[in-house]
DNA sequence: AGATCAAATTGAATCGTTTTACATCCTGAG
DNA sequence: CTCAGGATGTAAAACGATTCAATTTGATCT
């Protein structure tokens, strides 16, 4: 209860404040005896370094804020753990803080970072357009690094993955399994994700088969089911023999109706999902899925933060932009090469 | 850039330190005219409060930290969830923090807590045999709340889960529905929640039918998948008709290997699982499982975090013990009442 | 011994708040 | 007209650390 600080700790070791100071801050300037008697007494009393005090001395803090927009979505915990190793690199702490798609949450967690003058902020926010918040942060040198919102504005930095490009690594894997008749199945149309996607894909096969589309207002398996039970119930002759999903839950929900319908899985119709959830490896069926690099995004972000924190007069705002990759396995292998494709 | 302080404020509102004070901390001191003006200074210069000179005066945060064993999982997430909303109730704010069930991260994240002087710290710590660090902190008066770690310590309290009941709750289950030959998939035993889930399940049932055991190496999926083929290739006649796994993640592996078998589920297997995992009621048959009141637990722990806080000196330590409840789903129902219970 | 210089240590100022004891002003009662 | 006492407002002292100029100490060289 007695919290003891440093002049406690300078009294008995009978040296000075600053002396004890220096011992933590600037070791080697001090006489190995001196460091040794001061040390002892630290432990003795268990004295722990008051970090508000330091802070306000310093005038910021030792840590960076992420705020994610869904810490429920393994996304955002993946990014995390990326910028957790890019920060204990980087010699500082990270903060985590969800704003669980609460605009007024992620208000209350910003102007709170403002107080704390933490070293700079990650963040997903929720609305894409309006981030005059964001922008009062970086008027008071605090900087602020997009996560997965290629705003691409100039004012600050930003990483994120190439939607199209994952769309169109589906296309060009379906196509060349040589289906004809495929579809794509996802919605709403306004999440940019899987607009992106949309495009890519359709790109991909523009001057092949036409992508017959299936509308989905969510992204979730009981969304994935009803779309899958729609395609399932075509007559085998109109019947897509590929599908492509926005999200792994579609993917995961048409891949149960195919099974529930009697239709095989990849025989009669290949599935590409998105996103490479750890379930999808776990799937009855595994799923092929375009995967994003999460947890470089995390790392990439929290550099580039670092970077403007530690440069920020030579500091060049910067976009960057990840390829993601497509990992195929039994659920579009035109030869099934089952168990040993069964990874994870 | 220029960051500014109560002095500027006080400066060009034409009043003293403490009178801009007085109008953030005790309005009704000040005169309405000055309050007015001070404000719009206020605003009119983007001024901020230093939290760290704020907490170096009041000697302590106005945040609790939860530092969670493994974000990634959705227990956590949940937990930080309830907790959330606590703290806003309770006016305070919380920092997440992920040990990733690696002690030296736990431990560094720990000593930076201490020296935030946080108002008190939710864990769910790796090791849940020395907790040295934690005492450390309890000592220099930063309460600590255990969760989902019912240590019957009586240095401080603690919330969980009663696993044992949740086990009797599924064998209680499965014994109505008739069952004769009932096998419980699960392991390491080494996990506390594991053991204890089957001593409930093997309670319930004792003076009934034998619990066949088939003991796997981990939690996942997988795992599920081996002891599930294993399963599916007795002879129709000594295989059980019903399973009971250690967790949900187990429960899809063995599902699906019924699936691949042509073993009827629920007709010739019925399945329960554990934890109700989001995936639960979105498998291809509808899992039952045992549900983890997981939002409560993070609602009550910081409830008690925050009482303790306010009343440091009348307050007593207790362990609050949650019931899991039983979600009847497709899998285990004697009849398909299907759609009907295909719930979320 | 005295001068010189590096190494070690000190003391005070500083960061931005909050708080407390005190001063000032004003109003209305006597 | 005076005075008590409530409203307002102020100045200065904390809080605990870091830093920097100044000082002391001690060793080395002549």
């Amino acid at each position: 209860m007695a919290t003891v600080s440093i002049k406690e700790v300078a009294h008995r070791a009978g040296v000075s404040v600053g002396t004890v100071s220096n011992v933590l801050n600037h070791p080697d300037t001090v006489a190995i005896a001196t460091r040794r008697r001061v040390l002892s007494v630290i432990t003795e009393l268990g004295y722990v370094r008051n970090d508000s005090a330091r802070q306000l001395r310093a005038g910021r803090s030792q840590t960076v804020a992420m705020v994610a927009l869904d810490l429920a979505n393994p996304f955002f915990t993946d990014v995390m753990r990326g910028a957790e190793i890019a920060a204990e690199a980087g010699g500082v702490n990270v903060m985590i803080f969800n704003s669980g798609e609460d605009t007024a949450r992620e208000r209350r967690h910003l102007d709170m970072l403002g107080g704390q003058r933490v070293l700079g902020v990650l963040i997903t926010p929720v609305d894409e357009t309006n981030n005059a918040r964001l922008d009062r942060l970086v008027e008071r040198g605090i900087p602020v690094v997009l996560v997965d919102r290629g705003s691409g504005s100039h004012e600050r930095c930003s990483v994120a993955v190439d939607d199209v490009l994952g769309g169109q690594l589906a296309g060009q894997h379906l196509r060349e399994q040589g289906h004809h008749r495929i579809a794509f199945v996802g919605g709403p149309f306004s999440i940019r994700q899987v607009s992106d996607r949309h495009t890519g894909f359709t790109a991909a096969l523009n001057d092949g088969p036409d992508v017959r589309l299936f509308s989905t207002s969510n992204l979730t398996v009981a969304a994935g089911r009803e779309a899958g039970q729609t395609i399932a119930e075509l007559p085998a002759a109109k019947r897509p023999t590929a599908v492509f999903c926005a999200n792994d839950l579609l993917a995961l929900g048409v891949l149960q109706e195919m099974t529930t319908h009697g239709v095989s899985v990849p025989r009669d119709m290949a599935i590409v999902g998105y996103d490479d959830i750890e379930f999808a490896a776990a799937a009855a069926v595994p799923l092929s899925s375009v995967r994003q690099p999460r947890e470089q995004l995390g790392r990439a972000a929290t550099q580039l933060l670092l970077e403007e924190v530690n440069e920020p007069q030579s500091h060049e705002h910067r976009h960057v932009v990840f390829r993601p990759d497509l990992v195929v396995r039994e659920s579009s292998a035109t030869k099934v090469t089952a168990s040993a494709k069964r990874g994870k």
